[in-house]
DNA sequence: TTGTAGGCGTTATCAC
DNA sequence: GTGATAACGCCTACAA
């Protein structure tokens, strides 16, 4: 801001003390005395001073500030995640500083760099597409954790959930309940090998109880890439039955997907779950809301958060600890989009 | 980090050229040949130089920053306004940081204080309860901008829709379907006198209709400020049926609510428009996903973020400009939830 | 076109 | 228990 702000050495030269005994004062050193530290503090208030964060991370080469960056910020799941980092953060100290790609492979670099550019003291990622090995130039593979999974171990910290098996149960449910056609809606922004692993247990499956493994159930449209993803799950599900494609059960990469699945097949006139059921992931607070109830993958996003950040403040503290994946499991959620039928 | 990080002085050493010639090349200034830019930004390339935004900011008082305080970080609205906000700040070359007070005044006020110790150039405050008179002592009048209205005019630049004339066109509209016994569920957590424009909305269109204005028709609930909106919504109009209250319309403080509003008439086998009918406010994009689709007041909220960067941007270079109200128009959105019986 | 000097506000070190 | 001094990395003036 332009104004001027108090340092300092201005409640040195009202308080008479040096301005070595000021900072000590307020950073309740204990070489001051009770009475000094009473008096420098009462200055600093009356005089509305608010220490200059630059200037104290320049010299102590410590921002006591965390770095996040998001690949997109629309998916309520992320709030509820960084719900999490930022308890976490809270109790420990430290500030969160967050970044959204948006969607941009370069903007997630970007914001990479801007986040090192402050000197935060490690970076929280949630990758776009990319395997980290990429962001390993920048050397945040000892100062940060992968939220998700990297095919190729014993680069970073990783805090992850049981993608394969969460996809895996809601596939095995649908044909449990008696679905044998079953599309895979695959998302169309997220690259990442870590989120294969959903498509993976799909497809496992759907091989594992006799069912014949096709490539055209895998619903995957690069053109949406830029929509919102409701809208994409709305047009991706639309076209597929427009093309005359046959189906009775939909597993959906995530929650928003299948609200959009929902809507087209409401529109279609198909019924949900007597001639289609539907599976999503994420288990979002709306999945109860929309109608018929979504049955999804449910975890811990809360929890998901406040690991992440543990696990990152465990690795700077101990730069020599082995390197961890850690797991957080998943269930399924089973509402009225599933059913038996 | 603690890892090193490459400086102005190890390029100067590697290059042999002055640490000013160095620095003022990695920044394009005129000065420098072509050449010995060109020489300059491959060392630097090559030996990973990130720049020190704390030295950079401590020098220069910019930080080309701006601090967003945000109360709540769960309700998907933020998301798209802060998509606005983040667009507009890339383009003019801005960094965003970003707090949340969790719906805790205490950390309303903490995080003010956090971005100024960072020195951000200006702030974007959501706020939570109270009237922005009280940050006035952090000075953030003129280099701030209040996303929402404030009481006291002339503070502060303001960016705001237009809540009463929303509220006042939804209640019109469940009159105009036939509804006379409307109920307000009201927000349990936002206290600022801007928000009370929704209730007033609501009461004059009641006024204006020839309805009597019953208190205990407005539902404001503080024993459920610490749940989820979703929930609240649902616990309310529960406890509302329950109690044995009669109504035919309801008009929610915005969808969240709605949401869980529309659950607990679900439970107790009301249709929904047929025995009441809904409206809600801010028409998030789940809005035409739940059962049924829910009428709701509707305005941009990416817009919104643009507009209120854009007005921050402007008040920051033009510090005696006067102050201004921006207002965005709403419109009502009707859909299902609300349609003629 | 390039280089030198000084200082931004804070903190660590060491002397008193 | 208190204070003087130097330094963190960068940038602005000004000198060469």
């Amino acid at each position: 801001m332009s104004r001027k702000y108090i340092t300092l050495k201005d409640i040195s030269d009202k308080t008479g003390l040096a301005i070595t005994t000021v900072s000590k004062a307020l950073r309740n050193h204990p070489d001051i005395s009770a009475k000094t530290k009473k008096i420098v503090e009462e200055a600093a208030e009356e005089m509305g001073y608010i220490k200059n964060f630059s200037a104290s991370q320049l010299k102590r080469n410590k921002s006591n500030t965390i770095g996040v960056v998001l690949s997109d910020s629309s998916n309520p799941f992320f709030a509820e995640f960084m719900a999490g980092l930022e308890s976490e953060a809270f109790t420990q100290g430290y500030k969160l500083i967050r970044m959204n790609s948006e969607g941009e492979q370069e903007r997630e670099e970007q914001a990479i760099k801007t986040l090192l550019q402050y000197r935060v003291d490690g970076i929280v990622i949630f990758p776009l597409q990319e395997e980290i090995r990429k962001y390993r130039k920048y050397g945040i593979t000892r100062n940060g954790v992968l939220i998700g999974w990297s095919k190729e171990e014993g680069i970073i910290d990783c805090v992850y959930t049981e993608e394969f098996k969460g996809m895996y149960m809601a596939t095995k449910h649908l044909i449990e309940t008696g679905r044998r056609k079953i599309l895979f809606l695959d998302n169309f922004l997220y690259k990442t090998g870590y989120y294969g692993r959903r498509f993976e247990g799909y497809k496992k499956a759907i091989i594992d109880n006799g069912i014949e493994y096709r490539e055209e159930n895998h619903l995957i449209n690069a053109n949406l890439e830029k929509q919102h993803r409701i809208f994409e799950g709305y047009a991706a599900i639309k076209e597929a039955i427009e093309s005359g494609k046959q189906f009775d059960g939909l597993v959906c990469f995530n929650d928003l997907l299948a609200y959009g699945a929902i809507k087209a097949l409401h529109e279609k006139k198909i019924q949900i779950p007597e001639d289609v059921g539907i599976v999503g992931y994420d288990d979002l607070e709306f999945s109860m809301m929309v109608y018929p109830s979504l049955s999804s993958v449910n975890y811990s996003k809360f929890n998901w958060g406040e690991l992440a950040l543990r696990t990152l403040l465990e690795r700077l503290t101990d730069q020599d600890m082995p390197l961890r994946q850690i797991v957080i499991d998943v269930e399924l959620n089973i509402r009225e989009s599933s059913t038996k039928r």
